[in-house]
DNA sequence: CAAAGTTTATTTGTCGTACAAATATAGCAT
DNA sequence: ATGCTATATTTGTACGACAAATAAACTTTG
């Protein structure tokens, strides 16, 4: 029936909900400042009319972002709040919908282009020389792939080269989610290498080298060259395969152990 | 003293911290899929060793991310997580730190130009003529500047083409930061121009163009120069600038009101 | 027998109380 | 004035109770 589909329920937003919103617009209306000290909770509860306990469910998220910290008798106080918190918690392979992992693998691969130009801008001698070295420790696998363990600490060098702390640190939420994808649709990655002949993609090594000695417009381009396994994924021709050769097994809650 | 600072307390980490890890595990290991029925909040908080209420505390947080969905009767269900809810919530100048909202409007540079291989990728006559359309409505301030609200609308549909949800939602939740930043510190945008000699930095009317019969790289490189305005918001120099020219009044809480 | 209506049982959402642990503050002693 | 002690306050945790919603079982009716 249409009407089921169609009522508007909105028993979705629960106190809880609307608690957190008022508590967040509380903050950012007040002109508060870290470490600045809230209303305690019993006060807090009263003002907004409800139980301590659904107060707590609702400050509760708001510590785990970090925008509140408290301590007893102190109270709870301001602080600034860790933007990436809440993803970081959730960027999962198995908690995530298909769509989110392959959205955030394209992701990656767009924020590894567009940083080429910060990284040219703040690179130091230091910094190249760094990346020289984890290039000479890499150990090559067949078919130029490295380990994940290689990839990985070749590529978070460069994103720590633009010294943007929420970049570095996305480079480490969203790592999990591309040695997974790499692990797990491998056959994918080699069909398309074999289709396409895998022309020579530059190896760290190479944009080392240009990062020596190029210009950034070259090494934007090698690293689009360096990431172009990666662009069919997101056609939607592999999206659906994907989606076929992956099926996980189900567990009633009748069965599930805690 | 040394031993204050030194002493680890690690009483930071409450019970609530340590349910929600537990809980965050025991999905990620059952091998659950979005719709199954996790146990109720009572066997739950028995399993844990906890009250419910400690129990609630976890869940709600689980419950933000949108990882957990519950109604009366029903029980709790797996659900999807939105990656990005915890972020739209904290993403507020007036809640982050200066270094975090200089970090996020230099990752949003570096998106919009690591996504240029997308746009160009995904683009279709109807979305490009839709830009035109966009363009063509802009009404022109002094000095090649737009209005807050045309700048969003033709960036937002830039993200658009990408077709990646993921970077479109990101647009959203870091629109209000630039817009904040924009506002706030235009005398050192001003300053920078006037330094500069602002170099003609193509418009949007030019990036529509190269959009329709340019290259990728030409795209790139054009919008890059179009950001170009903003990259030296990220020079120390600037950096302390702006830490200078900036400061909130203080509200003790006992003057707060709710 | 089937369909519709009614009752029951279960589960989440909310409220309230109580107490333990930590610690800032005030009071006391030296 | 300084150091110790007692007190009061505040968060963290536990427990119990009930309302609202609703799935499931049961009953009635055609």
């Amino acid at each position: 029936m249409v009407s089921d589909n169609l009522k508007i329920t909105d028993q979705t937003t629960t106190l809880v909900d609307k608690v957190e919103e008022k508590l967040l617009d509380y903050i950012k209306e007040s002109n508060f400042m870290p470490g600045d000290s809230l209303p305690n909770e019993k006060e807090l509860a009263e003002a907004l009319g409800v139980a301590r306990s659904v107060l707590r469910e609702a400050l509760s998220r708001l510590r785990m972002m970090g925008l509140i910290k408290s301590r007893t008798k102190k109270g709870m106080t301001l602080a600034e709040p860790n933007i990436l918190n809440g993803m970081r918690r959730v960027m999962d392979p198995r908690l995530m919908s298909k769509g989110d992992l392959l959205d955030v693998l394209n992701l990656r691969i767009i924020i590894e282009i567009g940083m080429c130009n910060s990284i040219f801008i703040n690179k130091t001698d230091a910094e190249v020389a760094e990346l020289e070295e984890i290039v000479n420790r890499e150990t090559a696998l067949q078919d130029n792939m490295r380990s994940v363990e290689d990839e990985s600490m070749f590529h978070k060098k460069l994103y720590e080269i633009t010294k943007n702390n929420v970049v570095i640190q996305l480079h480490q939420i969203f790592n999990p989610v591309f040695a997974y994808v790499k692990e797990h649709y491998s056959e994918i990655l080699n069909e398309y290498k074999k289709l396409t002949g895998d022309p020579a993609r530059p190896t760290h090594h190479d944009l080392v080298d240009i990062l020596k000695s190029g210009t950034v417009e070259e090494f934007q381009v090698a690293m689009k060259k360096h990431l172009s396994l990666y662009f069919h994924l997101f056609d939607n021709e592999y999206r659906q395969k994907m989606n076929a050769s992956k099926k996980k097994s189900r567990l009633k809650s009748s069965e599930a152990k805690v």
